[in-house]
RNA sequence: GAACCCGUAGGCUAAUGGUAGACCCUCUCGCUUACACCGAGAUGACCCAAGUUCGAUUCUUGGCGGGUUCACCA
């Protein structure tokens, strides 16, 4: 360990040497077989093909707080990372550097490709990590509970395929076709909670159609006319007067020349376009609702590949803005478009792809979650949401889920389907076995079922003559990373552990997964043990750049944080987290002239420490003087604010408090109060009340190095080392009761009447060492009048 | 369209029914035995309107502005 008198200024050297030590030790393992209280905290992983930004940095830095106050705690934490290796983010990563499709390459040559890319992905994210001090229980990947763990391992794989199994078992799991959202581009099926909207200019079309009894001309408006052909209705709002002569008349489409009912229905808006709408097949959600509602066969005319198909009519081949254009020169042709209007429109859109998504009806896996909403909305009363105000950002989302959660997508980079199928039969991949079976045979002890009972039959040995067809689909990234704290916690690998140590105790993560990742947790966790799965969740809000602006690759504003790990430290960037602010209640932004800034803090810190040093700790308590108690008392106020505070995940009011303490307090007035007692060159005080201040400055700081752990770990384990104390093991001290608020209020006073003095002289223009007369100490100040008086010379 | 959150100095923030406190920036002065990556000091702010109140930046309502989420858009 480096010594004090080495260091001139806290600095990223130095910091470079404690984390690699941390990061090679085992300092921060878990221990399996504790007696303690587990807390467990069920990390995001983030996807390694791009190395980490500002908000991981971040976020990671406040999950370390929390880990490491709950250590001081005298808890056994589990503190694992977690690397997201799975599905489309990695297949696009792969498609874009290798330049290749996956449905030219095939599969066995793309999953390669995808293979190779996660080899080729670097360890900077995880160095980054190292370096920020994050003390996860470890950095290797091993067996052992809390190590760092692959979302595409075959063991975590495998308990995804045992979880599938057992809900396919219980009829959770079923296959439907249904008309749900498409995405061209990537070629699968999206649950709603992968869609975003977007604003979008289209242009709004109105056509000119005939009806059949009245041979009159209607006008109906659309920005989808290369849909025309798909045409279910064309209704009116009942209350519209201009069109109630047409109900249950014959509409005639334009060049497709269909015969289409016209009929009144309140999703027609009066006042939206011409009043008349044709309803089409899914053009959007609401048609296919439609379509259920009035029992009309919806006529599908977008393949998978985004192209109209045979239904299209002349339409066939042409993708689906082509199409658009293609009907629209038709319809001009034919003088049958009145006009164009060019509309903004919110359009939904891939939130991986950025592909408009397209409504399409394909036979998919559902997981069952509408029967559920009741019992997670009850379950989820029993977690604690920080802040609370976040819960409704749940609530609002369940109340929203309208259709069971597709769960397979047709893609390759992910947990495959573990079924096969024969004839009228299914065989079950047997639990706690990793299967691919798009490229092997069912194991032999799979379990056989009657494809429409769901009966069982036996197993692939009682079938040996039966050809099995494996299935090729594959899951959802998200029915993997919503078992992420099962496999924290062992679930199904280690019975004993998972027993002592479900539920989890936090899931820290970002407000804008809350949709996806923490409902689909919680959800999982329902399903498998019918208890919540989590104690505590703590959503955070994001980091900005300098301009406010959400840091994202494709607009370019992405910090790096190893650029402020290599210029500015990571207890500087620490400690810039702890006092911006509350980062569940509101965004950063990222300033890095503040996270400069705090880089005095730290060298204050360091400074106080070397003064402090200079003095013998007095081996027994000496009878302490009146400043000395108040300052005592004030810091057990502050330990019993900061324990209060860390305990509900606040760590920025009393990090706040703490710089205040140490740079106003300590530093600038009880420090200068306390030099001439403690030097007590002149003997001017008894050596009892100089003891008192040397026992004093060395109690301050100690605790102030406690309190400040487990936000700048580093400098402060320093410190504590230089002293001869180990701040990992000494644990938190118990809060004494104090008169916080009156102790506080007295020391405001001190300090301004310091001021006073000091900006006092300058006024005269003498220097704070030379004496000042007539200057009356106050009444309640009177009790340090010694100390005051040595050190403005009254 | 609805719900929720939020509007405080040039920037970013805190607290508060009665003098609005830091930090960064700017300016002035200063080398005081831990510290010039410093110290001392200065300039500078409660979105607008109405209401409740002796008194509103704070509470209520409305407006304006920003953000987020959900819904809808033929």
């Amino acid at each position: 360990m480096l010594k004090l008198s080495e260091i001139k200024n806290w600095n990223v050297e130095i910091e470079k040497e404690i984390t690699r030590n941390w990061k090679e030790s085992e300092l921060f393992a878990f221990n399996p077989k504790t007696k303690k209280k587990i807390y467990s905290i069920d990390t995001p992983p983030p996807y390694i093909n791009s190395p980490i930004h500002m908000g991981h940095a971040v976020t990671y830095c406040f999950m370390d707080f929390f880990a490491r106050y709950r250590r001081m705690k005298g808890e056994e934490v589990l503190f694992p990372l977690g690397l997201d290796r799975n599905g489309l983010p990695i297949e696009m990563a792969t498609e874009k550097k290798f330049k290749i499709s996956p449905f030219k390459a095939g599969r066995e040559k793309f999953t390669e490709y995808c293979k190779k890319l996660l080899n080729e992905a670097s360890t900077e994210s995880i160095d980054s990590f190292a370096r920020l001090g994050i003390s996860f229980s470890s950095y290797k990947e091993d067996d052992t509970i809390g190590s760092v763990y692959n979302t595409d391992s075959p063991e975590y794989r495998t308990l995804t395929q045992s979880t599938f199994i057992e809900l396919y078992k219980k009829g959770l799991i079923y296959e439907a076709s249904r008309i749900n959202n498409w995405d061209p581009k990537l070629r699968t099926t999206l649950a709603d909670s992968e869609i975003n909207y977007e604003e979008i200019q289209s242009t709004f079309n109105d056509i000119k159609w005939a009806v059949k009894e009245t041979d009159e001309e209607i006008v109906i408006g659309t920005t989808r006319p290369e849909l025309i052909a798909t045409c279910g209705m064309v209704i009116y709002n009942p209350e519209d007067e201009r069109y109630k002569h047409l109900e249950g008349k014959t509409a005639i489409s334009p060049i497709f020349n269909e015969e289409i009912l016209i009929k009144a229905h309140p999703l027609a808006q009066i006042d939206k376009g011409t009043g008349l709408a044709m309803m089409c097949s899914a053009g959007d959600l609401s048609d296919i609702q439609f379509f259920r509602e009035m029992k009309l066969t919806p006529r599908i005319a977008i393949g998978q590949d985004g192209r109209m198909n045979e239904k299209a009519g002349v339409l066939e081949g042409l993708k689906v803005k082509e199409a658009r254009g293609k009907i629209i020169e038709l319809i001009k042709e034919k003088g049958l478009l009145i006009k164009q209007e060019q509309i903004i429109h919110r359009t939904p859109i891939s939130e991986r792809s950025k592909a408009e998504i397209e409504f399409i009806e394909m036979p998919e896996f559902y997981l069952k979650q509408r029967d559920f909403k009741r019992d997670i909305k009850k379950i989820i009363k029993d977690v604690n949401f920080y802040p609370r105000s976040s819960k409704k950002i749940l609530d609002s989302w369940i109340d929203s889920v309208s259709i069971d959660w597709p769960i397979s997508r047709r893609r390759y980079y992910a947990t495959p389907i573990p079924l096969w199928y024969s004839e009228n039969l299914i065989a079950l991949a047997p639990q706690g076995t990793y299967t691919e079976p798009w490229k092997q045979n069912p194991p032999k002890e799979s379990e056989v079922l009657d494809v429409k009972t769901k009966k069982v039959l036996g197993t692939v040995a009682d079938y040996p003559k039966n050809k099995w067809i494996g299935e090729e689909r594959v899951l959802d990234t998200w029915f993997d990373s919503s078992i992420s704290e099962l496999n924290m916690l062992k679930y199904k690998s280690d019975d004993e552990f998972f027993k002592k140590s479900y539920p989890a105790t936090l899931r820290p993560q970002g407000k804008e997964i809350v949709r996806t990742w923490l409902y689909y947790t919680i959800l999982r966790g329902f399903l498998e043990t019918g208890k919540p799965c989590f104690k505590d969740t703590w959503i955070h809000q994001h980091i900005l750049d300098g301009n406010g602006r959400k840091m994202s690759k494709s607009s370019g504003n992405v910090i790096d944080p190893q650029l402020i790990l290599n210029e500015d430290g990571a207890e500087a960037l620490r400690f810039w987290a702890a006092t911006e602010g509350d980062l569940s209640k509101g965004d950063f932004v990222c300033s890095r002239e503040k996270i400069r800034a705090e880089r005095k803090s730290l060298n204050k810190l360091l400074n106080i420490s070397r003064f402090v040093m200079m003095f013998e700790k007095p081996k027994t308590k000496p009878k302490l003087t009146s400043l000395d108690t108040l300052m005592i008392n004030y810091i057990e106020g502050l330990t019993a604010l900061c324990d209060k505070s860390y305990e509900v995940y606040d760590f920025n009011h009393p990090a706040q408090e703490l710089r205040n303490f140490l740079w106003e307090i300590f530093a600038s007035n009880y420090i200068e109060l306390v030099k001439n007692r403690t030097y007590n060159e002149e003997e001017k005080f008894t050596e009892e009340e100089s003891a008192s201040a040397r026992y004093t400055l060395h109690f301050l700081l100690e605790r102030l190095l406690i309190l400040l752990y487990p936000v700048i770990p580093q400098i402060t384990t320093t410190i504590a080392c230089e002293k001869g104390t180990d701040l990992l093991t000494m644990g938190w001290p118990k809060a004494k009761k104090t008169k916080f608020k009156e102790d506080e209020g007295l020391i405001k006073r001190l300090t301004d009447f310091n001021s006073m003095v000091w900006k006092a002289k300058k006024e005269l223009g003498i220097s704070l060492r030379e004496p000042l007369k007539d200057i009356e100490i106050p009444k309640e100040l009177q009790s340090f009048k010694k100390d005051l008086k040595a050190c403005h010379k009254i």
